[in-house]
DNA sequence: GTTCGCGCTTGATCTGGGTCAAGGATACCC
DNA sequence: GGGTATCCTTGACCCAGATCAAGCGCGAAC
């Protein structure tokens, strides 16, 4: 567990130009909100498997993932552990109004967040309503994938569980790449088999041998432990159980 | 599936007599946004086990319970059902900026709501800051709440499940009472053995097993199939596997 | 009263996924 | 090259909770 290169972006960039500006709290600011924002912003990096901040720790800050992977993770005294938010670029971190962080926020892959100050954040969001507004709208789409997930944790099977996280990968994933959603999709599992599993309340051998399973079935090719082919993509959501849609994102 | 007594009520009381008013969305309003919300405000009952509205069905209001509970319940095709939150009064029902709801709203005990007519609502929210925050601040609890049971349906063993369902109906209902939080708590369960299930992804035997276990175990006394009470609230958080704190609500 | 229906309990058995344990595949470092 | 650490796979076995099935308790309708 190290802690260094953890300094903060010499290279303050402009908001302008961040590539999830337009999906992120800011997306509705204005030009002169924007140059209020830049005044309590900076950038931080981690690298995998960094902690951002412990559960119960104070956090001074609140802010947005640019690129990278964060997860959102629960642990109870005995060590079983839930992930229960899994953020990829343009998602939120931090709760306005608390002070201590709810959850263990841990960088999955390398990681890199805009920060903003949490006080005046705090007190430019009241007098900014395009932020709290924005704010809302990205809380209630969470709020959204939390209770989907819900669903996964409560009643799928194994199977189902490992289809519908991989079929939530690839779609975001092909949302961010804009890629004509044409075609098979192809991309690196951003999660160990460990990570997976703690998110989809299983262990890390069941993990392992569904991913097998659906690899011997051929509703996914693997190449090495990580990157992954869906040929099929609503075979794929077959396996999760839910036809249609796949689910939101946390 | 029965659809009377669902008519606007007549004697529209005014927000200032609301029980719920200070924990509800208008809890930051001034006296003339409340007079305006006034404007598009109507009160609606239901009966226990009448559906509010289904999955993807149009809804034009939104809402806080005033009264009684409501479930939300997601629905596999193959009939697998998963409640995704409990509304207790002064709990927030729909979601702004969208038509169709995304979940099977049912109410499970008699119930009342305050409606407000969605269009305008959203109009004031855009308008009126304080609305706008105060929903933000309930979704972000809603959120922590989704997320505090994202660890229960993912990691807790079935008698943990049951220890923290009904410390968080023991719980808020103490709250609502503002009864001393000292001595035993009783209430009656307003969730029937299946909708326990369904809330904690068991099958309503394993519910009745595990209740019974408990009772006999002295962790709660069970007079009837509803009446509970807990002599040792803190004996039960313990069995829920949380110690300190028993979860939040959602 | 009797009968019905619904919500609940309890027992017997089955099984999906957990647990324990033994390797295999890369990658990195000396 | 060899050593070793990390991540992953696979097998053998077990158990918590699901499934299947029977019956109880109690209120409502007659």
């Amino acid at each position: 567990m190290k802690m260094p290169n953890d300094q903060l972006s010499q290279h303050t960039q402009h908001c302008d130009d961040c590539p999830i500006r337009h999906r992120a709290v800011c997306a509705r600011c204005e030009a002169d909100e924007l140059e209020a924002l830049e005044e309590v912003k900076y950038y931080r990096t981690f690298e995998a498997g960094q902690t951002v901040v412990w559960s119960g720790d104070q956090m001074d800050f609140v802010g947005s993932v640019v690129s990278g992977i964060a997860s959102l993770t629960q642990t109870m005294e005995d060590g079983r552990t839930q992930m229960v938010g899994l953020l990829l670029p343009s998602d939120f971190v931090g709760r306005p109004g608390r002070d201590a962080a709810a959850y263990d926020v841990v960088a999955t892959t390398e990681l890199v967040m805009c920060c903003f100050r949490k006080k005046p954040f705090e007190r430019m969001m009241l007098e900014t309503p395009h932020i709290a507004q924005r704010l809302l709208e990205m809380t209630l789409d969470e709020l959204d994938a939390a209770r989907e997930w819900m669903l996964v944790l409560g009643r799928k099977t194994a199977r189902e569980k490992i289809a519908s996280l991989l079929s939530i990968i690839a779609r975001r994933d092909a949302t961010l790449k804009l890629a004509g959603t044409k075609g098979p999709l192809v991309f690196d599992l951003p999660l160990t088999r460990e990570a997976m599993a703690d998110y989809l309340g299983l262990t890390l051998e069941t993990v392992s041998r569904q991913m097998s399973a659906l690899k011997r079935d051929g509703v996914i090719h693997l190449e090495g432990k990580r990157h992954v082919t869906i040929p099929d993509l609503g075979r794929l959501l077959e396996e999760a159980g839910d036809d249609n849609d796949g689910g939101l994102m946390a």
